[in-house]
RNA sequence: GGCCCGUUGGUCAAGCGGUUAAGACACCGCCCUUUCACGGCGGAAACAUGGGUUCGAUUCCCGUACGGGUCACCA
């Protein structure tokens, strides 16, 4: 028996299978169609879900479900310190309410579904050791008993020398240990980590290809990397490499940050005898500031968290169109051909994505949120208002729950036709669209009308005397128009627009009169439909009531 | 600092050796409209920079600048 043998036995005497074994019976390769795509998304439990995050995760849903394949959910808990309580569920809670379905992995109650499990890292222990124990036994890995102070020293002596940092070549002293000298280190009770022995050197190359980047050559890997940390956990690159194995992952998507790690991954795959999965590296989302772009901050930026998103009420599925149009440009064009269908039967591709980062847009989200919105009926924005309401807005929500039908009839106003308007971006923003509609929402505050006020009397006191609200369009607008020539307005807009002179102001002026004193805006829907959902006496006191405003 | 990635209008971005350099958001103007919108049309607005290669570079190569990432028993 080889001394890499015995190390192997020494280290790892419960292991008792290998990693061919593992992959033959326990997590054999998975039958799918051709061209079928396994993907992950591989959070941590911090309980912090970043837009970044859902970016990703998107983008392997989308690969996954677009190619018959299959998405994973795998948590990534090897960082016990990082670890928060309810981390898993708001994290699982989060992608789930951005649409986002997993086909395996974990549930927000801490159960699991999927044959290639466990999906926990913390619970994947001995799998981790399989494949440590088949490296240390080919002399590919030895313990290192080096001490955080040890590993500092050896920094600071390569920074002196201008010699790359890290634990590698002469600077390796564990590498070169004996068994026996092993051995005694461990009987004596000293605790130690796995480092691969790499057989890299400076300079070298490795290749690979990016699906979202295309060809990346780097310096090849020549550090001793810690595989297993001292409690037998795994480091994330040798994680990666044994799940995603056993998983049967085709195509890792990640953040653009683990580029610099790729050479290490793939020296282990290629060390473990295994085929490396396809990588699709997507780039941060920035954010930015004072004239220069940074990624978006957990700490600094409020819309770095999905929770952002929530409270200020944008639906779900504008969130995931906004990233949609980020990370295929075309997705705008094919939106304009099927506006009705479901984001989720784009043709999302990786290949597609930008290689740099874009710049988180407000604006741009704001308005394919509201495209999403005018499509919306009735119903649906009056349920998901509602739903947001009662946690953010209890007054909104107190008005809109007492009376079903009338906030029905509300947000039915210029909705459901071809060209239905886009005044709401989220939910944040019902309760002033609809605050004129109830008196205790109803602020109260009056645009700036360009005319006189004492016109602005003459119209309104007018308007009251022959207002009805049960006149049909075409008669209400026949009053409006025959206020007009008394009081020195002009009825035709085009004919005002053509020669203004001789007029206070047009039909237009007239109506805006009327609007702003029943709702206080210039920009409201349909006047008519407004007043007829207030109802006489309404409408009449709201006049009266600026009357003596102004 | 080493290594890697990136750089087309204010923003998101098409482009992949020859184009009047798309489109979208925002902005401005006009039109449509019985009000408000929606919509339509139009406008202003860009290839970071210097060298090559080429008959010809936004596109290929090299350098520079700027931005980003990474160099842990964190992911």
């Amino acid at each position: 028996m080889s001394d890499y043998s015995k190390l192997a036995d020494l280290l790892f005497p419960d292991v008792i299978e290998t990693p061919e074994e593992l992959m033959t019976k326990a997590f054999p390769p998975r039958e799918l169609p051709p061209g079928a795509q396994v993907t992950r998304f591989a959070p941590s439990p911090t309980g912090f879900l970043h837009i970044g995050g859902v970016f990703a995760s998107q983008a392997a849903e989308r690969a996954a479900h677009l190619t018959g394949g299959v998405c994973i959910l795998r948590i990534e808990d090897t960082d016990k310190k990082r670890e928060m309580e309810d981390g898993v569920p708001i994290i699982v809670n989060g992608l789930s309410d951005f649409g986002i379905r997993f086909d395996e992995g974990v549930s927000a109650d801490g159960s699991e579904k999927g044959d290639y499990g466990p999906y926990v890292q913390s619970r994947r222990k001995y799998y981790y050791h399989v494949f440590c124990k088949d490296l240390v036994s080919k002399g590919l890995a030895y313990p290192c008993f080096c001490s955080a102070e040890e590993i500092d020293e050896i920094r600071k002596a390569q920074e002196q020398k201008n010699v790359t940092p890290g634990y590698h070549g002469e600077y390796a002293r564990c590498r070169g240990l004996t068994f026996d000298e092993i051995k005694r280190r461990i009987d004596a009770g000293e605790s130690y980590v796995v480092r691969l022995r790499s057989p890299g050197k400076p300079g070298g190359r490795v290749k690979f290809r990016d699906v979202i980047r295309g060809d990346i050559e780097m310096e090849e890997n020549f550090v001793d990397v810690v595989l297993l940390k001292s409690d037998g956990i795994p480091t994330y690159h040798f994680a990666h490499v044994v799940d995603d194995t056993l998983m049967r992952v085709t195509t890792v998507t990640r953040g653009e940050e683990w580029i610099a790690s790729a050479p290490i991954h793939l020296q282990l795959f290629w060390l473990c005898g295994l085929k490396a999965p396809r990588y699709a590296h997507v780039p941060s989302i920035m954010k930015e500031e004072d004239g220069s772009r940074r990624k978006l901050s957990k700490r600094k930026d409020p819309e770095a968290a999905v929770s952002y998103f929530v409270d200020e009420g944008y639906p779900a599925d504008a969130v995931c169109e906004y990233l949609l149009t980020i990370a295929n440009s075309n997705f705008e064009d094919w939106r304009r051909q099927n506006k009705t269908e479901s984001y989720k039967k784009f043709p999302f591709a990786l290949n597609k994505m930008s290689p740099s980062g874009a710049l988180f847009d407000l604006a741009k989200l704001n308005s394919v949120s509201s495209s999403v919105i005018s499509l919306m009926t009735a119903r649906e924005v009056y349920d998901a208002a509602l739903k947001w309401a009662e946690k953010y807005d209890k007054d909104l929500y107190a008005a809109l729950s007492s009376d079903e039908e009338r906030a029905l009839a509300i947000f039915s106003i210029d909705r459901g036709g071809a060209k239905p308007r886009k005044d709401i971006a989220k939910w944040n923003e019902v309760r002033s669209y609809v605050s004129y509609f109830y008196d205790v929402l109803f602020e109260g505050v009056y645009e700036e009308l360009p005319l006189e006020k004492e016109d602005v009397k003459s119209v309104l006191r007018e308007y009251l005397k022959v207002f009805d609200a049960r006149d049909d369009k075409d008669t209400w607008f026949s009053k409006i128009r025959a206020l007009c020539e008394p009081l020195g307005f002009c009825p035709d807009v085009k004919q005002y627009k053509a020669d203004p002179s001789g007029f206070k102001g047009h039909v237009g002026d007239v109506s805006s009169c009327v609007r702003v004193a029943i709702t206080g805006r210039k920009n409201t829907p349909d006047l008519h439909a407004v007043c007829a959902v207030l109802g006489q006496d309404a409408v009449v006191s709201r006049i009266n009531k600026y009357l003596e405003r102004i």
